[in-house]
DNA sequence: CATGCCGGGGG
DNA sequence: CCCCCGGCATG
């Protein structure tokens, strides 16, 4: 799976202004690409703007559906707000009109449908003039929606944080290189300075920044929140049924145990008394 | 709870 | 390697 996903990641990739920029020195211009690898040339960029937005880095999602899909998810009443909502009920509707807000750096236009800021982003931001009609959802981290109500501003930050208690501490994140090593083969591009990346740019946007979002840029494959591993609980084939045989602690007991097979004192795999 | 032992960790 | 142990699946 998580190939899958690299792999799809890869392809857009591939395809962007990867291909006239060449491979060397200036990707300055390869904006597009470069934030999508990441984040490290960002500074000099101009790419960094995540570094003026409140630390926020609660995981929205935590570990919730993680149950539901290991398990085979039966009867779960609440999964469906995990995935699709905050899990601290918000009020949500209030009665103010929903605005989309840039987050770039000192940019913050604001307007008030979706794609509107989408191609405001691409067009100003990720410099992709139109070419590719299709946005691959990066635009998303690069902008908010917010109820526009009486304390708007105020409330346009704190609608980042979803009001959740884990919102202190140490960032739980594992930012970019956490992909794994799922097709680390043409990533070190990138790998060296990627790491400096101030955690905090890992959440940007929310809402929907965690919901249904297919592919994605190689930067932004963050971990599926501590959400993690589709199926954690996966141990190495099968474990063996155990065998039926006493070995020597039940044979000796727990005194004499300077009886016992070396396997079993080591708490291995008995040697004696095999199966 | 008791067993068996994998996956690590330290020397 | 040698020696141990945390933790977990399984009786």
């Amino acid at each position: 799976m998580d190939e899958a996903i690299a792999a799809a990641a890869l392809t857009s990739l591939s395809s962007g202004p990867m291909v006239l920029g060449a491979g060397s020195g200036s990707f300055s211009e390869a904006c597009a690409v470069n934030s999508i690898l990441s984040y490290n040339s960002g500074a000099s960029n101009g790419c960094d703007f995540y570094t003026s937005f409140p630390t926020t880095p609660s995981p929205p999602l935590q570990n919730a559906p993680l149950s539901a899909h290991s398990d085979a998810g039966l009867e779960d009443s609440d999964t469906t707000h995990f995935l699709f909502g905050d899990p601290t009920p918000r009020k949500r509707k209030n009665s103010g009109r929903l605005m989309f807000r840039c987050l770039w750096k000192n940019c913050g236009k604001v307007l008030s449908t979706s794609t509107a800021i989408q191609k405001h982003i691409r067009a100003m931001h990720l410099g992709r003039c139109g070419e590719q009609g299709h946005n691959d959802g990066e635009e998303d981290f690069y902008y908010t929606e917010m109820d526009v109500n009486v304390d708007t501003l105020t409330d346009g930050l704190s609608s980042l944080t979803p009001t959740s208690p884990t919102t202190t501490g140490p960032p739980p994140f594992l930012c970019p290189g956490s992909l794994g090593a799922a097709n680390s083969t043409e990533l070190p591009l990138i790998s060296p300075l990627s790491l400096s990346a101030p955690s905090t740019l890992c959440h940007v946007h929310t809402d929907h920044a965690y919901q249904v979002r297919p592919t994605l840029s190689i930067g932004e494959k963050r971990p599926q929140i501590l959400t993690a591993s589709p199926n954690p609980k996966q141990m190495t084939g099968t474990r063996k049924p155990r065998g039926e045989a006493k070995k020597c602690r039940k044979v000796y007991g727990m005194e004499r145990k300077e009886m016992w097979c070396t396997a079993c004192r080591w708490k291995k795999a008995c040697q004696r008394f095999i199966d």
